[in-house]
Order: C-alpha cells, then structure tokens, then sequence
DNA sequence: ATGGTAGTCTCACTA
C-alpha cells in the first residue's frame, strides 16, 4: 500500500496538478494539509472521480486537512482528542479498512511565525498534544502512519543552509527536541530509513528562486507505529510536481507499507 | 532588519 503526505496549500488552486499527481503516482492513500476550504468546497466528485473515498476537516482561508483513500475510511476523528478548545483543523484521523487495516492521520502542526513569539507558543502547545495522541495510539499496538507537514527539520542535515537558519523556526532546538520526543516514544521516520544522505528536501519557499537552487527543507514526515515500521518497503520524496506550473511550496512525501 | 511569492470571500494576513 502506497501512503503519501501533501501540504497543496490550497486545494482549489492546486486541483489540476493533484488530479495529474493522483494519475500518475496512484498512491492508495493520500494525507492533504493545507486544503484551505470548507468541507462544502472542497472538490470532491473530480477527486472521488479518480477512484478515492474522502474524509474532510476544513475551514474557510486557512488550514484544513482531508484523507484520501481508494480503500474504505473508518472512524474518523475530526481534530486532536482532548485538545478540544483548538478552533483551527490541523488535524484529522482514521482507519483505513484495507485487508490489512491500517490507521493514518493528517498533521498540519503550525508553522510558528518565529521563536519565542505568541504563534510559536501555540505550536509547541499543538504539539504536547500531537505527542499525547502518540503515546494513546503507541499504547494500541497497531499499524499506523502518522503524517503531515511537521514544519520542523529533524536535524541541520535537513536545512539547505544550518548555519543561516540556526536556531530560527523550523530548525530551532525546542522544535527538534518536541519531534525527538515523539520518535522516542517509538516512531519510525519513514524517508529516514530507506534515505540516509542529507539534503533532501519536501518545501521549498516560493521567494527568492529557492526551488532552483535547492533551497529547501525536509519539514513533511511520515512518522510509523513499530507495526507499519515492519511492513514498511519503500519510502521517498516525489519532486516533480513540485517542478510544474502553479505549484504548491510542498512535494509529496511517500512510503510502501506490505501486506501483513 | 529585510526582501522575495503565493493564496485567500484581500487592500491584510498567513505561510
């Protein structure tokens, strides 16, 4: 099974190339953050056209996250269990009912504006609770794929450029040290596995030509329960559609789960 | 300390 993670940043904007994408990569699964649109708007006969069940957590301009899935979607959880007062959808989970049943979530974690600013505060909140959700399912024993845009390196290994953007959002310590706390409790970093060399990227800014230089940072992940981490295969970065026309700043991040 | 671009019920805000 084939499950990849996309911020589209918008998925109005971005529905010719995620029709394209979805013809020519045919991932069984697809976790989509930045969709940007109430579940009303979102185009769900020309996606489900191409064979995908959806389920949506939107909202109007800003955030939103959906679950594609060619198999059936069961139970799904709209927004993170307990943080119940969180007004935006960065959030959504659930089971994909394959002949092996796997669960998969949609993290669209906050960027953080800056370090130490009253963003930044909120993600590192956001991010307590994405690390509660990972012990409760951890705790379960199941297969999951816990995906999304992060918006933290791992490691300076992850950063065009350590040096400039040392200790700034993205790649400060306090991040890195919330995303060690999640793969402590057991997660397996998908891409990590199967690429050890560096600089390789998933977002690259719109600004100042950084696609053609290679200005980018690794800030989407695929993060796994030891029971996909045992059936996982294959695991990449999908650069081409970062390379078309009206791209979003993202490119697809992807891994191969066996059959149990 | 600033600029660069893209998206959105826009002339501001978020990324």
């Amino acid at each position: 099974m084939k499950i990849a993670t996309w911020n589209v940043n918008s998925i109005k904007a971005r529905l010719p190339n995620i029709l394209e994408w979805l013809h020519d990569s045919s991932p069984d699964v697809v976790l989509l953050q930045e969709t940007k649109t109430v579940d009303e708007g979102f185009p769900a006969m020309e996606i489900g056209d191409m064979g995908y069940n959806i389920a949506l957590h939107g909202q109007k301009t800003y955030n939103g996250v959906a679950i594609l899935s060619k198999y059936p979607i069961e139970d799904v959880e709209r927004g993170l269990p307990g943080n119940d007062d969180d007004d935006q959808a960065r959030y959504i989970e659930a089971l994909i009912a394959s002949p092996d049943p796997i669960r998969v979530a949609s993290i669209y974690v906050p960027m953080g504006t800056e370090v130490g600013s009253e963003k930044f505060a909120y993600k590192l909140n956001f991010l307590n609770w994405v690390i509660t959700r990972f012990e409760t399912i951890f705790a379960s024993g199941e297969a999951a794929v816990m995906g999304g845009d992060y918006n933290i390196t791992p490691d300076d290994d992850d950063v065009y450029d350590p040096e400039k953007l040392h200790e700034t959002v993205l790649c400060s310590t306090i991040e890195r040290k919330k995303l060690r706390t999640m793969m402590n409790i057991g997660y397996t970093d998908a891409f990590r596995t199967f690429n050890t060399a560096g600089h390789q990227y998933s977002w690259w800014d719109y600004r100042a030509g950084a696609w053609n230089k290679d200005n980018g940072l690794r800030i989407d992940h695929l993060l796994l329960t030891p029971a996909a981490a045992d059936r996982l295969s294959a695991s990449g970065i999908d650069r081409d559609p970062r390379a078309k026309e009206k791209a979003s700043d993202h490119t697809p991040v992807w891994c191969l789960i066996d059959d149990a």
